[in-house]
DNA sequence: GTGTGAATACCGACCAGTCGGTTTGTTTTA
DNA sequence: TAAAACAAACCGACTGGTCGGTATTCACAC
């Protein structure tokens, strides 16, 4: 039951940084949050930004590494682009406090911290953004869309969900992917590809083909 | 030609906030940038809450009044849809930096600043959300979607723009909302809406009726 | 008794906000 | 019309408090 008091730290860290930024939080608010004291931070990091920097890095190598298992593991675009996008929403129970921290106080990292971070986002954006262009080359998704454009429509709608989803809502986050692989879909795929995307999407009550041209 | 400081000291707030956040720039700063004082600041300000205010009201107030008047000006949920998204995407050019401020900063907004702002963007949200379920009544938009994942996942798809879109890159915000209006479109849209929405949507190349049910 | 994890006390730098004062502009008056 | 009176805009040194970080000590396991 005790863990360590690192990850209390951090645990409370990331609880703080949420809701008051990283430069809201002091390092006495964070310590006083689990009883430590000051001595016992500076024990476990060199300094603050230590900190900011490791809720950065645990997050998006968890993410990445998840990415590029996942891509490995299907093999039509269309099936790699679902998969995508449950891995990351399915990461949403542990890591939602982590990407609120990502995605609000990035700014904060020190400039060699934030060009190491900045690197791995890349490579998962890059690999997204490759699984469209797989898709387009392979007739199923549609060549009118810039596969840029795509990838960073698809990763708004999904990410921006950190900033309304609530763990005891009604609607669980699997179901809310559903929807979101619905609607993506919907949104690029060709008629070459409504067959096999008609396995991933929502059925409608009066349409069985269930895709519009 | 000359503004005068105050109009300054905002301006150069909302840069200095984009890049280094609320929390992480000082009043000095901010009126080094402009050659003023701190004086001068706080002549114009109570407080530098009250700054932070006023790049959130400005915005949110703006953009709500737009939708509004946007709102009544067209007929048909896909035509008003449309236009929301356009008239959204037209303030980028001058509210870049107050949407940046607006989505990452509001959390340093004083309790009962919030408070107002959050009415604001929900009268805002509302509006959109209104328009989904109009086009769902209608029968134009499919109602196996529920309405509110449908308005959040628009909102985040546009709105993510605010981290990537750059104002000198090779699209302009233009372009970019023909593409969210045509993704949008077709995930969301039914047998019956086709036909108005394909006056909006980007025709394929090789597929007149343009749409994939 | 040596190393590791944690507590306490403390420091120097910095920051939001204040305050007395100066400059600039505008109105009143003789 | 020029000077006097007033007001608004602005300046910058100063302060009280806070924060990140450090030095030192303490506890105790092996």
């Amino acid at each position: 039951m005790k863990k360590d008091l690192k990850q209390e730290i951090i645990d409370a860290a990331l609880q703080l940084f949420q809701t008051h930024g990283y430069n809201g939080v002091t390092i006495s608010q964070i310590v006083a949050h689990v009883g430590a004291s000051k001595g016992g931070f500076y024990h476990h990091f060199k300094a603050k930004d230590e900190l900011l920097y490791e809720i950065h890095d645990v997050f998006i190598t968890y993410v990445l590494e998840e990415a590029k298992r996942t891509e490995e593991m299907y093999a039509t675009p269309i099936a790699k682009l679902c998969a995508l996008l449950q891995s990351f929403t399915a990461a949403f129970h542990k890591y939602q406090a982590h990407i609120t921290v990502f995605y609000d106080e990035s700014k904060s990292l020190l400039d060699s911290d934030r060009e190491v971070i900045k690197q791995k986002r890349d490579a998962y954006r890059k690999i997204l953004q490759h699984v469209i262009i797989e898709g387009q080359q392979s007739g199923d998704f549609r060549t009118e869309l810039p596969p840029t454009i795509v990838t960073m429509s698809i990763t708004g709608m999904v990410n921006w969900s950190y900033k309304w989803y609530k763990q005891d809502g009604t609607m669980t986050m699997a179901q809310i992917t559903a929807i979101f692989i619905d609607m993506i879909l919907r949104s690029i795929i060709t008629q070459q590809g409504a067959q096999e995307a008609s396995e991933y999407v929502i059925q409608s009550a009066n349409n069985e083909a269930g895709f519009i041209f």
